[in-house]
DNA sequence: TATTTGCTTCATGGAATCGTCATAATTCCC
DNA sequence: GGGAATTATGACGATTCCATGAAGCAAATA
């Protein structure tokens, strides 16, 4: 289990506590103390996950859960949210933060492991950062697909496709979630454009004989499955 | 789980908010940012559920609940409410209009998801988005047709009546309601084309002797029944 | 600056699907 | 049994939808 978390806390005591039992839990740590730092580290590769603690000095918790989602970036990020007691149910205008899982301080350590688990399985998260279907294999850190080993070539946007596919092999997406999802719903193309990705997508499969893993479902949209 | 939802709320931020947790959560999101635009919304086929604000300009959450209710279209279609904080009165008053649940913001992402998920359980939607049969299996998700784990092919008419059968098992069907809830009211097409219909789909299941799951009840229409 | 790379749009052709109709088959009722 | 009403079925043209290649841009790179 090699995934990583950023741990973004301004306390140093709380975070240096989540870094000890988070390491020892076997994840890799990173931390920020604040907004500004969390947001530079993340403009590199994107780890497992993020904890965000709700009160941070300059952009608050909230408003930086917010721009995580709103930005295509990172807007699948796992992201769980540490609060105060009793702050939640007041203060959080919690329904547009965007975060998947609050937990409130004190809490123990594995509850929040057991909680970042959980998050982790449901995203589809992989444990190490590779996304495996048969022969494929979808390095998110690294950046890079491989077929039996050897690289294959891949542009930015088919990778992206093929990522959030291989997240969610047997589901059918219709052109708009795609957009949403690949592309980033500020954005305005033709939904004609997916097409177009697709049957890229599928070429740069197609001479390991793998291109039939996308299928379209006609009048519906696309969808990724192995059969 | 492929349940569809639609999402009436006329601020953009929460609408946005609200459709990306949901479309996160496995649901497929259609928005509207008043009532006008979600009764048009839902001249077509119907989603397994909406979510109302209860302020909206021009025709309020309220009034569009008691609308919906009342059009024998969408008489059944599962809602829920979102209130303002507190009154009492509100409560009563939604209540009233006929949805089947209300939430006060602000919420969180998972209480709203665990509602949903309840009352679509209430009103007999499949918990993981697959609908089965004795061999049939319809997996929503990833809208696809197999008996007996076996991949069948069947055409995006034929798989919506299917899904509305199997949703309603034992159900006697008149061809009109069948062109509402299938084809949506606002298209105009012959209702003998229903007759059609069904029998592509009976063309479908043939194969696997299940074609008698589609019984034709002389002088209505049709119903999806095991015996 | 020149070149490469990648993205989006557009046009086209072909395939899947749709709706309608004509006719055959079935059912119901007298 | 006979006739009327209703449904089943096959065929066909029309339409919608998708795959594909090419062209025009924009951004990154050399």
């Amino acid at each position: 289990m090699s995934n990583s978390v950023l741990v973004i806390e301004d306390e140093q005591e709380v975070r240096e506590m989540l870094s000890f039992s988070l390491t020892r839990s076997g994840f890799t740590v990173c931390e920020a103390a604040n907004a500004e730092e969390a947001l530079r580290r993340l403009d590199g590769p994107l780890p497992s996950l993020v904890i965000i603690d709700w009160m941070l000095p300059g952009m608050n918790g909230v408003d930086l859960a917010r721009r995580l989602r709103r930005d295509e970036h990172t807007a699948n990020l796992p992201m769980i949210m540490l609060t105060a007691r009793g702050e939640q149910a007041d203060k959080l205008k919690s329904f547009d933060s965007g975060v998947d899982d609050y937990i409130t301080k004190p809490f123990s350590p594995k509850e929040l492991v057991a909680r970042m688990r959980a998050l982790l399985r449901r995203s589809g998260a992989p444990e190490d950062g590779v996304l495996k279907s048969g022969a494929l294999r979808l390095d998110l850190n690294a950046h890079k697909l491989s077929v039996e080993g050897k690289a294959v070539k891949i542009g930015p946007t088919e990778f992206r496709l093929l990522e959030l596919f291989m997240r969610n092999p047997n589901r059918a997406f219709g052109r708009s979630q795609l957009l949403d999802r690949v592309w980033g719903r500020s954005i305005y193309v033709e939904e004609r454009t997916v097409d177009v990705h697709v049957l890229r997508l599928r070429k740069t499969l197609k001479p390991h004989g793998l291109h039939k893993l996308v299928q379209t479902v006609r009048g519906v949209g696309y969808r990724f499955s192995s059969d």
